[in-house]
DNA sequence: CCAAAAGTGTTTCACGTACACCCATGC
DNA sequence: GCATGGGTGTACGTGAAACACTTTTGG
């Protein structure tokens, strides 16, 4: 079976840069690719497009077969169009970027792919195809919207301290921040819900557990609050 | 001649929403449709994207083609993929936004397109496709980004009055502006190169005019700078 | 009792904001 | 000389930044 088109069609795809956080720093989900071109190169995770779904679904389903990462913040990243970025013929690639709880995803290899693991962001192997122009881009673009949207929950696990909520940013923005004003401002936003449960295991004083209080943040933001930090 | 492949491929488009400004509001650039589907109605200019060019270069062409603007800022915006966003078939678009100098583009109808004209961005007609969708989201995207990056400058003449300027920011932000404030801050950006010329031909005391030095705002975004109105 | 991180207050300074007046020009 | 917008200075308050110590807990 074949398609006919009076015109030529680029084959369109899309590609996954998954963000997320350990303990050190911001890791991203790299797979190794299992079939040419690029076979044994590490790559972000992705594939071609079906007719019948969005990108955004795509790119769900990409990544849970690739994965078996389900139920992500996923936002649509940029579009690649270069003529030669796919040797085989002309590829164009809708990109996303997803942010995960890392502690959740032990990651399995699937489909199309011989291994999946997860690489920090500072020591990135070479990648297949463009991929390494499009991570960029995406980090990029998750230091600057972060300070502006509460990106950084989605990262974190439901519950957190604040030394994480700190750390998250830290480290994404790759500058120390004072613990005291830290504290001051995003207690001052009021959209954190102050739990009374506290860390476990810990050689030291527990701190206190918070959660994002997601409904309060809606409605604030309705009525002109701006996010920041 | 027709071509062949062995999975159904979607079709690709760019559309592009032009904003332009004059003295009384933001403007958008749109045509009238004079082919089918939605023959008559106003769009987008926009079109196929053909298989020897990038997005960009697709979307330069399509500008050029459709309303003969040349030469301006453009930025890719998002890429739409609803299922049925074109009644013809699966067609996946990937929106730019442009910014133009108004007064230099007295538009001109061309190829596909019965008409062009320029539409307030608060008076839009009904348009085709899910044009208006886009055009929300390139709105959107201008006045959240003209805040934090010299956007602006493209859409006033290159010598234009600390007035005109301000009165840009009026009208894409939507409030009023403290003159007094506005002057302050700009001018200790320190990115305007003050002219010995000022306007003519006004029924009062004529204003200086203003270049916006892009050189220097580079270097000082270079070392950390960050515009911000 | 020691180590390690939690948690808390205050001062300082810069900047945003609000506000009023004089100046230059064309008609 | 009057109408119109150009152009400037200052006082006040808020919020960011810098900084040090006490508390709690586990080992």
């Amino acid at each position: 079976m074949s398609y006919k088109y009076e015109y030529a069609r680029a084959a369109l795809t899309v590609d996954c840069v998954v963000f997320g956080l350990d303990e050190e720093d911001l890791k991203i989900l790299l797979i190794q690719r299992d079939i040419e071109p690029f076979e044994g190169r590490w790559a972000l995770p992705g594939g071609f497009v079906r007719l019948d779904e969005t990108l955004e679904e795509s790119a769900k389903r990409e990544l849970e077969e690739e994965t078996g990462i389900k139920k992500v913040f996923l936002e649509q990243l940029y579009t690649f169009s270069e003529l030669e970025r796919d040797p085989r013929e002309r590829v164009i690639s809708v990109a996303y970027y997803a942010l995960v709880q890392l502690s959740n995803h032990r990651v399995k290899a699937a489909t199309d792919a011989r291994d999946a693991a997860w690489f920090s962001v500072n020591s990135i192997p070479s990648l297949a195809f463009d991929h390494e122009k499009i991570l960029s881009l995406a980090h990029e673009r998750l230091r600057g919207k972060v300070r502006y949207q509460p990106l950084g929950f989605e990262l974190l696990p439901t519950k957190f301290t604040l030394r994480q909520l700190q750390h998250l940013y830290e480290v994404i923005l790759d500058r120390e921040i004072d613990k005291r004003n830290f504290r001051k401002k995003i207690q001052a936003m009021d959209i954190l819900i102050e739990l009374d449960e506290f860390e476990q295991g810990v050689a030291h004083r527990a701190a206190r557990l918070y959660k994002f209080d997601r409904q309060k943040y809606k409605r604030m933001t309705k009525n002109g609050f701006n996010f920041e930090i």
